[in-house]
DNA sequence: GTCTATACTTGGATAGAC
DNA sequence: GTCTATCCAAGTATAGAC
């Protein structure tokens, strides 16, 4: 089937993408959704089925696809630069999702199941690198766990809050500086010195 | 008017908690609540006046009271490590309310207004302490809305994951050693070398 | 292929019995 | 102080017109 920009079903999509992340699942209704698309309440089940399949296809059409491509065979440093890079890309072409991703990961209810197999083999990725780093002398922590929640922390967090505008001044930056930056404290949060401790630098 | 542990306006609030934490806000029904809570639908409208004035009531009741009391005056390492201590005391002993935050510091919705002046509170302290730092040659970071959205997304993240259980392993730590890893990972990601900048083992 | 009208379900609040 | 029954509003899905 051909599909346009402005065919109704991508409408839909765009319309349940921002109100999912706004307001939620639960907070968003279709009658909503359809005035936001310009279209009919009935278009949702007209063209998905309903309400949960239409949440589905959010998540089969705009989830971070490529993250785990390219991170194999590298070292630890490589491996959690790479994923950091690919999430903070992400999370800024698709703001919208991460915020969706964002209240769904904490909830209790089985939407998402599959993809939560999807998001647990990033993570377990992310996992992998940092024992492996730890092994090797490279990372200084304590609990690979905490560790690991540092990171999702800081990889999952939107970078947009509609509530809380008066915290932040700054302006969007680009998206290498906002790579490089989330890098740059992540991997010093793990206690890899080589970008302060000159003596470390081989 | 008596409030003992075991009252139906106790038992309330606690099972609201729990279910909006799990659930969402607009997730949750008052029904549900009231079988939780082993109570009648209209209890809900009669002790609070409606399901809104509940969930106002849960952060009237188990917000962060004291975070911001003893952060006055003293240095930019110091503040922010007692911001993060509470915060992460907090984290633990309410994981139910910051689950509940955490839904709704994206969110759109009007619920908490009262609440986000209170968090922007909080938020603005730390972002002082960071500038202070940044100035003083202490902390080595480009951007300071970055740096305080990395450590907002660390200290507000839940510990606690329903839906993604087999990615973590261990079983809880103590509170005081999740404090002070906490703290050591948010240092170390702001540049502060000290800890292992002059000869890592010990 | 798109829309209108409507039936069905669920949730929130309330009146009144006990 | 608590419960039962019920009203009203909102959300969802569907049948059928164009």
């Amino acid at each position: 089937m051909e599909q346009t920009q402005n065919d109704a079903k991508t409408r839909i999509l765009l319309a349940s993408k921002k109100l999912f992340a706004l307001n939620g699942y639960d907070g968003t209704s279709v009658r909503q959704i359809c005035e936001e698309a310009n279209t009919n309440a009935a278009l949702i089940s007209y063209y998905f089925g309903g309400k949960e399949s239409v949440y589905q296809a959010l998540f089969e059409i705009y989830s971070p696809i490529n993250i785990l491509t390219q991170v194999q065979n590298i070292s630890p440093i490589e491996g959690i630069s790479a994923i950091v890079k690919k999430m903070t890309e992400y999370r800024i072409e698709e703001s919208e999702m991460i915020s969706i991703i964002q209240q769904e990961i904490f909830m209790n209810n089985a939407r998402i199941e599959n993809y939560k197999k999807y998001v647990s083999e990033i993570w377990l990725t992310l996992k992998y690198y940092l024992d492996e780093g730890k092994a090797q002398g490279i990372f200084h922590f304590d609990s690979v766990d905490k560790a690991l929640i540092y990171i999702i922390a800081i990889i999952t967090f939107p970078n947009r809050f509609p509530n809380l505008d008066c915290v932040f001044a700054e302006e969007d930056s680009n998206k290498e500086e906002a790579v490089n930056d989330t890098i740059r404290f992540i991997l010093r949060g793990l206690g890899y010195a080589a970008d302060h401790c000159e003596v470390d630098n081989k």
